[in-house]
RNA sequence: GCCCGGGUGGUGGAAUGGUAGACACUCAGGACUUAAAAUCCUGUGUCCAGCAAUGGACGUGCGGGUUCAAGUCCCGCCCCGGGUACCA
């Protein structure tokens, strides 16, 4: 028998037969559920339903390791637990197959994205269903599919066929638009649009360029077809725009801002630069308001409502226009603080600002041109490591101030940023602390710091409170920040220099990616414009190409296709963008309810039926990605009639990360050196003796690290030298020609794999044979003549070497340990390393439960007696707190519960069907595979799968007595049993009279005794 | 800087204002065994006194407060983890 090596030895050295044979039974199992279809989701019925849905996988090469399976492991639990409620479950599994790995995979190997998803997608599956998943595979979807994608691609038609009404504050059919032109022009239409959308096609347009963007119905209908596009596309939800994106020149496509961190491209870490390209965007700001305002209605955590509302950034205050003087033209600038006005000293504008080559004088141009070149070459992340540095010059120009016709200095700055408010700020010094740098840098050239704050001094800072009181200020003195808001907006407005107005942070999110494996638009170009597949031209579908990379002109891998390469072909050319990887995940939810569908993304019955999802599980670190671009997708098909409800994920809950422990050696970093210090090395470099054949030299972590500068230490050692001049003579011998001495530099950490090490001791021979590298490796050890390795708690990666697989663990102690230890690690919102210490408990638990119901000759055993009134107290606490923790999502607790439960009926040596068949219930979603064994045991035809879930009787936790713990101010002292009928009274009575009452009272009177029925007693002394 | 989490034995963690440390791991001792493993039993927060059963003191990051009673509520700090930022 080939499992005889893996299982504890002691079964087969005893000759008993195996008890818990966990192998045997999950496997049975798992093939039994899949044959008999146990997890297929019931019909639309008059059943509750229940949607819990895990955040889908990208099907990366590396497979499952520990952490993956954690969130699913829970989420599976109260799927389980919800069918035993009763509920009609949907809980179903996919993959969001396109992505950028397969594709760098493709481009090294030539190897078709498609075959390498395929193929790791196998591998997932079969990891998954070691686990005992109950997921509907009936209706698993794959992002990458065309029967799949096909909804995506008609999803942006429907949102590019869509306009934002602010009127009915809802998206409605473009139709709706174009009657509205056809009648009246645009001039009582409500648009989300872009902020001077007109500048941009006001020359093909013919207006003139004092056309600021109205037009009649008569001009409408005087429009070509393609005039009228132009105009549509700027209102359009999805809309093609040149705009300024995120161009990562290593993976050769654009980014959204969420899939940039720290300036830096989130996968592969590449350099990312500002750069203006035509783009499909989608107007997610028209929903900016309605994505905030949603958040309050849904029950996620607090920590993602934050930085989504943080993401959107709403922040209300006033636009205010300043004229430049001599121009016939002003700055418009947006302010959250207008109450602050009469404090504006000069003016900042973004370097891009398009209004700064117009008013720079002569004598500027040449710096300011020179800035903004610079400003332009740089990249995000140069701009943020240069946060503290102030930078900026002065254009020449000056502004108006609208209220007293003062003449402002207008400068240009780094720190203003084109893409947020209109790309200007009036600089307030003494209420803004950014200004306030500003102006305090480039005092010499003039600017001021005017104090507009009574009693405050804004000679060492700026004045930020809200609760300041304005001086200086005209109109405005005396009053503090809230009142004068309100004043001086009123007076804006009045005036007519400017209006109240709600900013936004959020951009619109760019919706092309220069890629080949995502999914193709149903776009098509005619006359440089584009427009929308017909129905009946079929679905386009990823054509084959001959190289995975960009064409030699930079036009995307599409563009690289034959014309008959593509199953669609329409007008001068099709789209060669390709969708970003959040347009499939966006909807998924949607599908699973109806997955087959051929005629719609999915049935309304069946949205209607099982609406939004109940339980989402899933990490934290999609927050300003795909849980923000779902949320608005959602409401998109919501305000154009296809489902009911317009937030996609009603719960949710993120579980923590697995860290990993990492393992490193200390390798010793050799240099090599003259003998005597009397050359300088730079001359006789090239005559040292060469360090580079020296085989690596590893110091035991003791050595290593025993002071804070190792190499001090590791110069004084006596191996160390002896080993570098054994070295020194070998290589003088070799190379007569070279001179020098090989020397100690440092020490550097190297990542070792985990399976080579046993709690820090490096298992030396396997790590000699690891790589061919350290076949010749000598090695320093410690006292124990062991060598111990450095540690690090860190993200499982395969570059650390440091993932632990589930296969490996299941296969030892099987899926319903794995599923119950990973559950009992702690609460599963929290992040923790994960250690295999504690398996052992759990593994024996379900060990013990098998012993509770059978014999030494491993037998099932039953009886049909009736529980006495403890064993039914035993099983009823567990059935309370399991039933309540279930309720609370406190998954970790469930665990000890069932193990309190079955180590106190192994005491009371109850094997009884009244105790142990409601148990196995209990059991059946965290270790399903056990419970369904005992459950045909018990002698049950069907699946426990469905059985009803036990009910609590209180009657079965009623006790006569009750040990009351005695204290005295509260200090626990002592127990004594009371019947639990009596009341308060009798309590204390009974208290007082106890013999070890006097000892704690010290001969003094109690002033008060405090009786918590059932809970506790405490005398005040 | 700002916004979220979190801080409890040697370790993971438990505790709806009411017996702090459940349940496990680890470790130690014992039983069974030729032996080992497995299993079972006992002990295991720290300190003090005692041969002992036991008794006492301290104890949930630190300092205050509310309360008969605080790990839990309030105020002020410290430390750790995560997110985020020239956002006007």
């Amino acid at each position: 028998m080939r499992v005889a090596a893996i299982l504890p030895a002691c079964i087969f050295a005893t000759g008993e037969t195996m008890e818990y044979d966990f192998k045997r039974i999950e496997q049975a199992w798992r093939g039994r559920w899949a044959g008999q279809g146990t997890y297929t989701t019931g019909e639309i019925s008059d059943k509750p339903k229940y949607y819990v849905l895990d955040m889908f996988p990208y099907p990366s090469g590396a497979g499952l390791h520990v952490g993956h399976p954690l969130g699913y492991i829970a989420s599976d639990i109260i799927a389980r637990y919800m069918r035993h409620r009763g509920y009609n479950v949907l809980h179903p599994m996919g993959y969001d197959s396109f992505g950028l790995p397969a594709e760098q995979y493709a481009i090294q190997t030539g190897q078709h994205p498609a075959v390498t998803t395929e193929k790791n997608i196998a591998r997932y599956r079969e990891q998954l269903d070691k686990l005992g998943f109950s997921y509907d595979w009936s209706r698993e979807v794959r992002t990458s599919d065309p029967a799949y994608y096909r909804w995506t691609q008609w999803i942006f038609s429907l949102i590019y066929r869509s306009w934002y009404n602010l009127e009915a504050d809802r998206a409605e059919p473009v139709e709706t638009l174009v009657a509205k032109f056809a009648e009246n022009g645009n001039y009582n239409v409500h648009a989300a649009c872009e902020d001077g959308w007109w500048k941009e096609i006001r020359d093909q347009l013919f207006f003139g360029p004092d056309w600021e963007g109205d037009f009649s119905a008569t001009d409408w209908l005087s429009m070509t077809k393609k005039q009228r596009e132009l105009i549509l596309m700027q209102y359009r939800l999805t809309y093609l725009a040149d705009s300024v994106v995120n161009w990562c020149p290593a993976l050769g496509t654009v980014l959204a801002n969420d899939e940039i961190k720290d300036g830096v491209s989130e996968r592969g870490g590449h350099p990312v630069v500002q750069k203006k390209m035509r783009q499909w965007s989608m107007r997610i700001t028209a929903y900016a308001q309605r994505l905030l305002d949603g958040l309050d209605s849904i029950d996620w955590p607090e920590n993602i409502k934050e930085v989504q509302r943080n993401w959107i950034g709403r922040s209300e205050g006033a636009l205010v226009r300043f004229p430049v003087a001599g121009y016939a033209a002003h700055i418009e600038v947006f302010t959250t603080r207008p109450d602050t006005i009469f404090g504006v000293s000069f003016m900042t504008l973004a370097p891009e600002h398009p209004l700064v080559p117009r008013i720079t004088t002569p004598e500027r141009r040449e710096a300011v041109e020179t800035y903004a070149k610079a400003a332009g070459l740089k990249t995000e992340r140069d701009r943020q490591s240069e946060v503290k540095h102030v930078t900026g010059v002065f254009t020449g120009a000056y502004a108006v101030h609208p209220f007293t016709g003062e003449k402002i200095p207008v400068w240009i700055g780094e720190y203003v940023l084109a893409g947020y408010g209109t790309g200007a700020v009036m600089a307030v010094p003494a209420g803004d602390q950014r200004d306030w740098e500003f102006a305090r840098k480039f005092a010499s050239e003039g600017l001021t710091i005017p104090n507009i704050f009574a009693h405050a001094d804004t000679s060492a800072g700026a004045e930020t409170s809200k609760e300041a009181v304005l001086c200086n200020s005209d109109f405005l003195n005396g009053l503090s920040y809230r009142a004068a808001f309100e004043k001086v907006i009123a007076e804006i407005e009045q005036r007519d220099i400017g209006m109240r107005k709600v900013n936004y942070r959020m951009r619109d999110a760019v919706f092309s990616r220069q890629r080949y494996w995502g999914e193709p638009f149903p776009v098509y170009y005619e006359d440089g414009m584009p427009y929308l597949l017909d129905e009946q031209d079929g679905q386009v579908t990823l054509p084959e190409v001959d190289k995975y990379l960009p064409t030699d002109e930079g036009e995307p891998p599409l563009a690289r296709a034959r014309r008959e390469a593509w199953n669609v072909w329409k007008g001068e050319r099709m789209e060669y963008n390709t969708m970003p990887g959040w347009a499939g995940s966006s909807w998924y939810f949607l599908r699973y309810m109806d997955p087959h569908n051929q005629q719609a993304f999915a049935s309304p019955e069946k949205t209607d039926y099982w609406k939004q999802v109940d339980l989402y599980m899933g990490g934290a670190e999609h927050a300003t990605g795909h849980l923000l671009y779902a949320r608005f997708w959602t409401k998109i098909l919501h305000d154009r009639g296809y489902i009911a409800f317009d937030e996609p994920f009603k719960k949710m809950i993120n579980q923590g990360m697995i860290l990993g422990r990492s393992n490193y050696l200390y390798k010793l970093r050799i240099s090599s050196e003259l003998w005597s210090a009397g050359n300088s090395a730079a001359e006789n470099n090239l005559d040292l003796i060469p360090q580079g054949e020296v085989p690596p030299f590893f110091i035991s972590k003791e050595i290593a690290e025993t002071e804070n500068q190792p190499f001090n230490n590791l110069a004084d050692n006596a191996e160390i030298n002896a080993y570098l001049n054994e070295w020194t003579l070998k290589l003088l011998a070799k190379y007569p020609g070279k001179k020098g001495k090989l020397v100690p530099s440092g020490v550097q950490r190297l990542p070792v794999d985990i399976s080579l090490v046993d709690s820090d001791v490096l298992d030396i021979e396997r790590f000699m044979s690891w790589r061919e590298e350290f076949a010749e490796a000598n090695f320093l050890l410690n006292e124990h003549k062991v060598y111990i390795c450095g540690s690090e708690i860190e993200k499982m990666s395969k570059s650390k070497y440091n993932v632990q697989t589930p296969d490996e663990l299941v296969e030892k102690f099987g899926a319903d340990t794995l599923r119950m230890y990973e559950m009992f690690l702690g609460p599963v919102e929290q992040s923790k390393p994960w250690d295999t210490k504690g398996i052992n408990g759990v593994h024996n638990f379900l060990r013990k439960l098998w012993r509770l119901c059978h014999d030494t000759d491993n037998r099932f055993v039953v009886n049909e007696e009736t529980p006495t009134a403890a064993e039914l107290k035993i099983l009823h606490t567990a059935i309370k707190k399991v039933t309540e923790d279930l309720e609370r999502y406190n998954w970790n607790t469930v665990v000890s519960t069932l193990m309190i439960c079955v180590n106190e009926l192994t005491e009371n040596k109850c094997n009884k069907r009244r105790v142990l068949e409601p148990l196995v219930v209990l059991l059946s979603p965290y270790a399903p595979h056990l419970a369904e064994e005992l459950w045909q045991s018990l002698g049950h035809m069907a699946s426990v799968t469905n059985a009803p879930w036990p009910e609590f009787d209180p009657a079965c936790l009623e006790e006569d007595s009750f040990d009351y713990p005695v204290s005295f101010n509260g200090k626990t002292r002592f127990f004594i049993p009371l019947g639990t009928a009596l009341s308060q009274d009798e309590v204390s009575r009974a208290v007082l009279a106890h013999e070890q009452t006097a000892r704690y009272l010290e001969g003094k009177t109690p002033k008060k005794i405090i009786v918590v029925p059932r809970r506790i007693v405490n005398v005040v002394v």
